[in-house]
DNA sequence: CGCGACGTTGATTTGCCTCAACGATTGTGG
DNA sequence: CCACAATCGTTGAGGCAAATCAACGTCGCG
């Protein structure tokens, strides 16, 4: 519950006040895996707080291949960040890979609280770049290396996820068909 | 000069007073065509704001292949992301393509300046945000499209480049090497 | 003028995909 | 609580997009 407040002080410091307004703008959802939050073509007016749970963002391209976008693990927020600050119809699909529970913060409630608690840029603005230096460091490792390296680079950075979600969602993670991962795998294990 | 006050002024609104002190925390400099202004395991202690001329970000990898992670054309910040909110040494290079003039904000400066002015957290959020997409988007437009329909992508997002900076630097932003570049191009031009 | 950066073209290789068939596991309705 | 379907993972044969390596032409610039 107190998750996200333990997870913004990180960054700024909030009144009791100010913290409780916040609360009260947000709301707790429970997802049964496999449940869409979102899919394409929709209009994305909430973005999530993961409390528990794990939470995916992916496309499907033309040819019906996904290709996932982003893991949300508890304290991570996921949203189709195009269609949420556009509000402009995205290609996203949100859905939870396990039951989970999330908090939810509306597009409109989150402008409200810009303009209550302008701390929270501050905070919303640290959080997306670091987003955007993770997404970038992704881009290039996927310019740079083989499949094998970012696979290992994936099971540094999620290390609880590897023996908890479906082979086919790292896969798709890493970018390459679940076929290939499979073979890339065993090849691993025989080189011991 | 005012070309980043204008661009500001796309988001926030800012007093004849904010503008004045905001530019006189930055400062402008002019680089010659192929100048380094930031190179691997520097820490990245200011960022640019492009006035005219174009400058490019990239990375080496362990085979000496550069990889391109960003344009920037006039009215476009560059700078190590990583480096600069982390100040850790980064993995970028900076460097003018064509003789260039930029703003230059230190990192020091622009701490300062949100202090001094809070409505620049929402500027740079806002900024960030947008840059945050982009990159997704492209990142999905690596693991879903063949380098000829990210070439046609690029064509689309960014045509004053085309004709005005060498062939590789495109090869390098779409993902390829010079030589299959080269023969992509050649056979797009055959089929008319 | 001469050198270095750039672009082109060809032959060959390779990382990864596609398609297909087949076990293993899971979960769900009867 | 079992049966059966769906989902998932594995393995193999063959194919393709893009890389690699090498040779060569061109052009702009110092």
């Amino acid at each position: 519950m107190s998750l996200l407040l333990e997870n913004i002080a990180k960054h700024i410091t909030l009144t009791a006040e100010e913290e409780e307004l916040l609360l009260s703008k947000t709301e707790i959802r429970a997802y049964k895996a496999k449940t869409v939050l979102l899919k394409e073509n929709d209009i994305c007016k909430e973005s999530f707080f993961v409390l528990n749970g794990i939470v995916r963002s992916y496309t499907i391209d033309e040819n019906g291949v996904e290709h996932l976008v982003t893991f949300a693990c508890p304290n991570w927020w996921i949203a189709d960040m195009y269609s949420y600050i556009s509000q402009q119809r995205g290609h996203l699909f949100i859905e939870a890979l396990e039951d989970s529970e999330v908090l939810v913060l509306s597009k409109e409630n989150q402008e409200l609280l810009y303009h209550r608690i302008p701390k929270l840029e501050r905070y919303f603005r640290i959080l997306i770049e670091n987003s955007l230096v993770a997404n970038q460091q992704r881009l290039i490792d996927n310019m740079s290396f083989t499949a094998e390296a970012r696979y290992d680079k994936f099971c540094v950075k999620y290390p609880e996820l590897i023996h908890n979600i479906p082979q086919k969602q790292i896969a798709s993670y890493i970018g390459v068909t679940p076929e290939f991962f499979s073979k890339m795998k065993s090849k691993l294990l025989r080189n011991q």
